[in-house]
Order: structure tokens, then C-alpha cells, then sequence
RNA sequence: UGGGGUGUAGCCAAGCGGUAAGGCACUGGGUUUUGGUCCCAGCAUGCGUAGGUUCAAAUCCUGCCACCUCAGCCA
């Protein structure tokens, strides 16, 4: 028995609470995620996922999984497999209530019959570009088909006949008799079945007619005790077919799903539609479904995001009928709230430039203390080696400083998190190229970190590497995929708005050594530059790392709005 | 031009006749050995628009405007 609830967040927790209160399907909330399985799921699908799943939790009621496979030309297994591991990563389970529109073959044949019996179906032999002619126009009805008045019986033989393999692909369809004049054109005598031959995925080779969507769905929704069959906005039309079905069809208990329709996600700077995601990998503009730069939910992982940022995002976006364009930086938010909180800091080089302290000795390393997590004292602290000469990172030195710069300069101070404060002497260059190729530096003894003579202030704190000590690595930085908030905008190709800098690969980085046996998928805060994860392309000898999102920069900002 | 929808801040989004929540972004300031985090403050005399009803309207009524969506044997 599922739970009103208190505090309903969006229109369709409304509808939900209203129909509890007037007892409707016996007190039962039960809705499904039904994706077609012709493609990767993405971070739109992820939000219906969310909010399927999650009126099951909120109304302590259920929701399945089933795929709508009625369509072998373009479904895969492969498909089934990503979109049932993705579902899972968000952390949702379907325990026993996995399903499939083709499980239910059978059975649609069997109410195709009912219709047909009843006079409200029948065979059509019209051609796809006569029943368009027929359907007529947005403004004027359609007219009806010359076979719309075959008898029950001889539907039924020919609809049997269709199911046997007689005709050729095309040559007929079933079609529902509703209403050639009205103004909604899904209800202008729409297709129920068609002859398609193709092996499916589930069904082999057992079928040549299959069931249209707007057949199968309200029906597979029925027999599985659907209460809220919740869609996006474009099916909002269909919705009178939807109940004209349920309605007409006998099904066994008396269950009445409702449809509800909400405004599907887009997102800024990338796209969203399974065609043009699968136009990029295909021609090659990214490197696959799972690229960290696509907006699929594999992407996302490979990328770094946790499911608890993906659900929080989901959640904190709502959920409402107009359409709408959520900023990529809410998504940034959560990932990085979330990583915040949870990530272990590390040190890491991007663009190494070298110094070398005058007043260390040679040969002589110093262990340091560094803490893992300020957010999290509890995860305790590591050791670092100090030496004489590190790393730091290119853009922490200038040599002509502007103003408001706190980081190092030719006779400037700064402090090395977790070590000293160090003071630059000289800039030594390449001769020919000008090029600065290391830094004389000195460190002051007095202010290790932790210790009193740290009272000494200095304005920057840089972070930095040992550089005997360090590990080489590749990192890989992403950008926007697309240089256009709205890559689809005004009907220009998408693919014109392509951000030739959505990757940037820096294969001579620096890393701390505590990361040399870091796991595929861990994630760490690389101080004052952002959240990484290591990417599965990491070998033994090789580290790969992926940023999953820069810290916030106010020093950049700056220099972006000068 | 027919049917179905939607208009609340730069972006999302609550609000359901009693005088505009919240988040992101942005802008100031404080703390800080991450220019991060955190904290504080600011950010719609206004809810597409014009009328009407009411003591009272973003909420109810009427007209207008804008945008989205539908003419697959796709889902």
C-alpha cells in the first residue's frame, strides 16, 4: 500500500497524492522506465530513471524495467546490457520486475483479435504513401480508407493470414477505426500492426508483424498493473490513444494507467538526442558512446561523475511541463559538492616547471605531513617527500606580475602547501628561445608547516612535487563539447558548433607518488586545479587521468573578465 | 490555418485567492597554508500582455501575443 506523501515536489507527486486520496488502483503507485533499447542512455533518460524509480521509493511503491522492443530493425542486445549495468550504477534495482514489450507478443496478437472482433480494427491494404494521403493534412481531415469497411470475420482471417507471413513487408497494416476527421491526427484510424520481417532479439524470427508503440505500450502498461505511465511532452498527443486503447481492450483485473507527461531535460553545450549522439561516434568526434565528453550515462561515469551527483542533479533540476534548458554548470555543482566533500587531495604537476633551492642539500629528502581531506580530518594524513628540486606549475610563476597576482615572481615569496615559504632569486632562460627553463629559489628552514615560525604570512600557496620523487602521467582535460550553449539552435548543423579544444591532453604531468598504484575509477582533489579520475586506459606503465571538472577559479575569472 | 501544450529573475523552479520559496549563475564582504571549501550580504514593487471579478489576483474569468509539439508502417 504506497504512502501519501507530505510534501510533493512536482506536479506529478500532486497527481499521484489525488489519485491516493480517492483511492484509486487499490492504494497501489507503480510506474516503470521503459526505454527502447536502440541506443546508450543518456542523462535525459537518467532523469526519468530518477523519477520513476524515485516515486517507487517516495510512495514506498515499485517500478519496473522494461524494454520497448518492438522494433527489431534497430534494437540490440548490446543495448539491453548498457541500459540495465547504467540503470544499476544509478543505484536503482528492478529485483524481479524485468520486462520486455516483445514478452508480451502474444498477447497483443490476442487483443490485436479483440479489436478486430469488435469492429473497431481492421486490415488495411493502402500503401504507407496512401494511408499519408488519406490522413490528411494538419488543417483538413483525412478521409477514410477504402477497406475500413471489410468485415469483422474477414479482418480476422487476413489478420491471421498477416501473422502467417502471406504478404509481402508493407503491403498491409492494422489499423485501429477511430476517427479520420479529427483534429488530433494520432486518431485518424492509427497503425496498430505492421508486416516487418527482421530477426528480433528476443523473438528470433517467430514474428513478421509487429506492434506499433502506441499499441503495445498503453497495453504492456496495463498488464503490469502500471498506475502513472509517465512520458515526456512530445507523446502528450497520444494520450487519447493511450485511453482509447486501455479502454477498448478487455484486459484481465481492472487496472486504468494514466498517462502523465513531463518536459524532457536538455542541457547546455551539448546535445541530447540519440541520432545526433550516435552521429558523433560514428563520424569519429568522439571516441565512443562512453567519451567522458558525451552526455551519456556512461560518459558520465567513465568521465568521473558519481551517481550520487547524477541523482542529485536530478532531483534538484524538477520536474515540470515547459520545456527548458538547465545550465552545465548545476551539473558542475553537484560533482563538485559532492567530490568536496569525499575526495582525497593529492599534488600533482599539469605543466611542470622546475626550481631548484640554492640553500638545500644535496642528496637530502624530508618526509612532510599532508593532510587527505580538510573536510574529513578523519582520513587521517600521508607523507609527502621534500627536496631540492621540484616542480610547480607553470602559470604559478610571472615574471611580470599584474596586479592582484599572490603567486611566485622574481623576488617574491610564496608558501608550498605543506612545506616552506621559498623565495625566487633567479630565472634561468634559454638563451636562444627566451624560454624559462627552472627557477633558483631559496627556502626559509624557520616555516615548515606545522610548525610555530608558521605565524609568517605570505599571500600564495602553491602546490607542488618532488621532482625525483614524482611520477609521470597523462591527463586529459575536457571542455564544453560544443562552443553554443544551444549546439541545435536556428537549424544549423549541431556539428558546426563542435569545440575543437573539448579535449586537451597534457601527456608530461607530474604526480605525487602516493598515486602510483591509484585504481582505475578512484577519484582525488589535484589541489587548487580540480576533481580527476583515473581512466580505464591506466596500464603499468602508463597513468591516465580524466578531469572531471576544475575547481572553481576566481583568478581566472579575473583574467577572463579584464 | 486544425489539435494538444507552455509562459514566474541570466538558467532551473516553488507557489493552487491573503500580498513572490529554494537552487545554479552573478556581485560585494569575512575566514582560509587550496584564489577551493565555508560564512554573511545583495540579486522580480514583479509573475507574457490587456482588460475584468474581488476588500485582496502569479493564482479566478475574457481577449490578445509568444514559444513548443503533431501529418513514421519510429519510439
Amino acid at each position: 500500500m504506497a504512502v501519501k506523501k507530505q510534501d510533493p515536489s512536482n506536479f506529478i507527486e500532486h497527481v499521484i497524492n489525488k489519485d491516493l486520496e480517492e483511492n484509486k488502483n487499490d492504494g497501489r503507485v507503480h510506474t516503470r522506465f521503459p526505454p527502447e533499447p536502440n541506443g546508450y542512455i543518456h542523462i535525459g533518460h537518467a532523469k526519468s530513471i530518477c523519477l520513476n524509480f524515485g516515486i517507487a521509493e517516495n510512495y514506498q511503491g515499485l517500478c519496473n524495467l522494461r524494454f520497448d522492443d518492438t522494433n527489431p530493425s534497430k534494437e540490440d542486445v548490446e543495448y539491453v546490457d548498457s541500459i540495465k549495468e547504467d540503470v544499476r550504477w544509478l543505484g536503482y534495482d528492478w529485483d524481479d520486475r524485468l520486462y520486455y514489450a516483445s514478452d508480451y507478443f502474444d498477447r497483443l496478437y490476442d487483443y490485436a483479435g479483440q479489436l478486430i472482433r469488435k469492429g473497431l480494427a481492421y486490415v488495411d491494404d493502402l500503401s504507407p504513401d496512401e494511408i499519408r494521403e488519406y490522413r490528411g493534412t494538419l488543417t483538413e481531415p483525412g478521409k477514410e480508407s477504402p477497406y475500413r469497411s471489410r468485415s469483422a470475420e474477414e479482418n480476422a482471417l487476413l489478420f491471421e493470414k498477416m501473422k502467417a507471413g502471406e504478404y509481402k513487408d508493407g503491403s498491409k497494416v492494422l489499423r485501429a477505426k477511430i476517427d479520420m476527421a479529427s483534429g488530433n491526427l494520432n486518431m485518424r484510424d492509427p497503425v496498430l500492426y505492421r508486416i516487418q520481417r527482421g530477426t528480433h532479439h528476443r523473438s528470433g524470427d517467430k514474428w513478421c508483424i509487429y506492434p506499433m508503440y502506441d499499441f503495445a505500450h498503453p497495453i504492456s502498461d496495463a498488464l503490469e498493473g502500471i498506475t502513472h505511465s509517465i512520458c515526456t511532452l512530445e507523446f502528450e498527443d497520444h494520450r487519447p490513444l493511450y485511453n482509447w486503447i486501455v479502454e477498448n481492450i478487455d484486459i484481465e483485473g481492472d487496472s486504468r494507467p494514466k498517462q502523465i507527461e513531463f518536459a524532457r531535460l536538455n542541457l547546455s553545450h551539448t546535445v541530447m538526442s540519440k541520432r545526433k549522439l550516435r552521429q558523433l561516434v560514428e563520424e569519429g568526434h568522439v571516441r565512443g558512446w562512453n567519451d567522458p565528453r558525451m552526455p551519456t550515462v556512461s560518459g558520465l561515469r567513465r568521465r568521473g561523475y558519481t551517481p550520487e551527483s547524477v541523482k542529485d542533479f536530478c532531483e534538484r533540476i524538477g520536474v515540470a511541463k515547459g520545456n527548458s534548458m538547465v545550465d552545465l554548470a548545476l551539473l558542475e555543482h553537484c560533482i563538485r559538492q559532492d567530490l568536496n566533500n569525499n575526495a582525497p587531495r593529492v599534488m600533482t604537476v599539469l605543466r611542470p616547471l622546475k626550481i631548484v633551492f640554492e640553500n638545500y642539500p644535496e642528496g637530502q629528502v624530508e618526509m612532510l605531513e599532508a593532510e587527505n581531506n580538510p573536510e574529513k580530518p578523519e582520513t587521517g594524513s600521508r607523507q609527502i617527500p621534500f627536496s631540492k628540486e621540484i616542480y610547480i606549475e607553470k602559470d604559478d610563476f610571472l615574471e611580470e606580475p599584474p596586479k592582484k597576482f599572490f603567486r611566485l615572481a622574481p623576488g617574491r615569496e610564496v608558501r608550498l602547501k605543506h612545506a616552506y615559504i621559498i623565495k625566487c632569486k633567479e630565472v634561468i632562460k634559454d638563451e636562444q628561445t627566451g624560454e624559462i627553463l627552472e627557477l633558483r629559489c631559496t627556502y626559509d628552514p624557520e616555516t615548515k608547516s606545522g610548525t610555530n615560525a608558521t605565524v609568517r604570512k605570505v599571500k600564495g600557496t602553491l602546490h607542488w612535487v618532488s621532482a625525483s620523487h614524482a611520477i609521470d602521467a597523462e591527463v586529459r582535460l575536457y571542455n564544453h563539447l560544443f562552443v553554443k550553449e544551444n549546439p541545435e539552435e536556428q537549424g544549423a548543423d549541431f556539428k558546426d558548433n563542435l569545440n575543437p579544444d573539448s579535449l586537451e591532453i597534457l601527456p608530461a604531468c607530474k604526480v605525487e607518488s602516493s598515486l602510483k598504484k591509484a585504481a582505475v575509477s578512484s577519484r582525488y582533489q589535484f589541489l587548487r586545479k580540480g576533481y580527476f579520475c583515473v581512466d580505464p586506459d591506466t596500464t603499468e606503465e602508463k597513468l591516465v587521468f580524466n578531469r572531471i571538472v576544475s575547481l572553481k577559479d576566481t583568478w581566472a575569472k579575473l583574467q577572463k573578465n579584464k
